[in-house]
DNA sequence: TAGCCGAAATGAAACGTTTCATTCAGGCAT
DNA sequence: ATGCCTGAATGAAACGTTTCATTTCGGCTA
């Protein structure tokens, strides 16, 4: 079955092709006979729009790109979901593009959004990608960070102040008597591990008597979260922290498994435990989980907001920054 | 900044356009000297390759479709993780598709795969899509149902038996010796939700004794089940069910967030209770959960590869269904 | 030396759309 | 009857790639 296109169209309905993409494009310029007549051939033939064709024409696709470090974590769906929402409102499909912590799944998400001549690219960053989005934006294509700021606003960015997350979350755990606090997290080339940590560090900084320590995971996951769980569950009980700060909810909910898993830990009370993201799965844990709760939607929201802004103005010197404040919420985890 | 074309980089390398395109594609049909002063010039351009341009000459994008009922199901995106291997495997992306149970975004996503030429299409579908997809493999685009079958045979498709996973479950809570058991679920237009009911009812007919009643949902999330764990909640004691199979995990775990509200009922004791899809998060529940496991990795890794096959075999008569066998899994929420 | 061969390179055509300068037809005013 | 105007329709050009039939050229054989 050979492919339909605008010229067995405009055959079938007796007018030219230009007049069908009229027909397609800006009805109302086109007599009302017809687009009838152009119409009824369209479903006729049973025409559909070849994207490839039109994109090649006005030089770029009707999508934008989304590069996000892991689609399992429901933070990330959640950004993904506000980003389509606002996208829609274009007529702008999003394209998932999940990392995995891989830097060489994020370079090859990049070329495929360069070749494929996204209209813009929403990234959450995990390696320096400054050259190739510099690159980007050259070409005319705009480029929005998530979850992540840059110290020189050569780009715009939508983010969460995840140091003031990480003081929050320690504070709260220093406020109710904890004084030997473990942060679990990593790999620390992530820069929200990096940052919620600092906040961790300088929460402590103001308490002498509370120590902190780094419990260094592999990635940002249920699964290592049991592992490190598992790691302090094997200590001697006086040598175990009183409370563990997880840079996000399902590497707490990987520790919660692990310290439940004897039955002769209780949280809070040996360890008290606080995740970060608030994802849906953390009111419903075990021991319901005590967050800092992070606008997720709306960041996705957001970011394409602002890169449908950014494309407007053209290459500019002022890249918007916008930051929101995390909100800490306390549940049982850390309650009394 | 006009952009670079082939043309650009051959007239860079003294060589024509012809060449280039062999460099990108073949390069062992071109002498290593010219190869690497095309390469150079590549760089020196900054030359990326147009993908509409590409798409457009040989017909079909280098993509294929998966449209979901909701990417905020752990199930749908180990589903897309699986999908997104094997296409990796080929040099394919993957572009992710949520319908939120809507008819409409349905046949959006249908629209635009359509319209992108897309390599196939995956989609557990929601409406009855029949008919599109009879047209889209009319066009030479492979189909493939994922976790649905058809009756009749017309498509290939990758399913769990839902009707045996119902009857596990139901089966399970009877040997337990519960005997007013409620399904909580819906809405009832979803096949997956009509099947799992399908296999309670079986279940529920071999006992006599036995009773089986229907709490319909209007969604499969979080927040439905809360809704109507809050319903079961209200009711006097002796009303309630003592059993609660729920049609997939995330209802589950709305169900038990209600039920734990008021902090008067213990499940299992009182209400045993039961989810479907075992996702990370069921081990980790209040009350960790018991679920029925479907594999759901593999049912994307294996219905991309079936597309695959299909697409290489062309239009057949034979159309390939594969059925996994669902699995239960007994935790402490209908445990001793 | 003439003829031939194969490897390497060439360049025009084709993919399907949109745009835009041009043409056309009919109605109206002069 | 002529000229002008407007709304509608036209159709060629352009977008950037890949393919493939053709040309070129250096080396080898007879």
């Amino acid at each position: 079955m050979a492919s339909i296109s605008v010229n067995d169209v405009a055959a079938a309905a007796g007018v030219s092709v230009g007049t069908v993409s009229n027909v397609l494009n800006r009805p109302e310029k086109v007599s009302p006979g017809t687009v009838a007549r152009v119409q009824a051939a369209i479903a006729d033939l049973g025409f559909v729009r070849n994207d490839a064709a039109r994109q090649l024409r006005d030089g770029r696709s009707r999508s934008l790109g989304l590069i996000v470090l892991d689609v399992a974590n429901p933070f990330f769906t959640d950004v993904a979901r506000g980003a389509e929402d606002r996208a829609a409102e274009e007529g702008l499909a999003v394209l998932l593009g999940n990392t995995d912590d891989s830097l060489a799944r994020e370079a090859a998400y990049l070329d495929l959004f360069e070749e494929q001549r996204v209209h813009g690219v929403l990234i959450s960053p995990l390696g320096d990608v400054g050259d190739r989005l510099t690159r980007l934006r050259a070409r005319g294509t705009p480029t929005v960070l998530v979850d992540r700021q840059t110290e020189d606003r050569s780009f715009s960015s939508v983010a969460v102040d995840d140091v003031a997350g990480g003081r929050l979350a320690t504070h709260h755990l220093v406020s109710i008597g904890k004084t030997r606090i473990a942060f679990v997290g990593g790999p620390i080339s992530i820069r929200q591990v990096v940052d919620r940590l600092e906040g961790a560090r300088e929460a402590v900084a103001k308490h002498p008597s509370v120590s902190l320590e780094i419990i260094e995971t592999d990635a940002l996951s249920v699964l290592a979260g049991r592992a490190a769980g598992e790691l302090v569950l094997e200590r001697a009980p006086g040598d175990r922290p009183d409370a563990i700060f997880a840079a996000n909810d399902l590497l707490a909910i990987g520790v919660l498994q692990a310290l439940n898993m004897r039955g002769e830990l209780h949280v809070p009370r040996d360890i008290a435990l606080i995740g970060y993201d608030d994802i849906a799965f953390a009111a419903a844990a075990v021991v319901p989980l005590s967050s800092i709760r992070q606008p997720s939607v709306l960041i996705g929201y957001t970011a394409v907001d602002l890169l449908l802004r950014e494309a407007e103005v053209g290459d500019t010197f002022e890249h918007e920054q916008i930051v929101f404040q995390p909100e800490l919420v306390v549940r049982e985890s850390t309650g009394a």
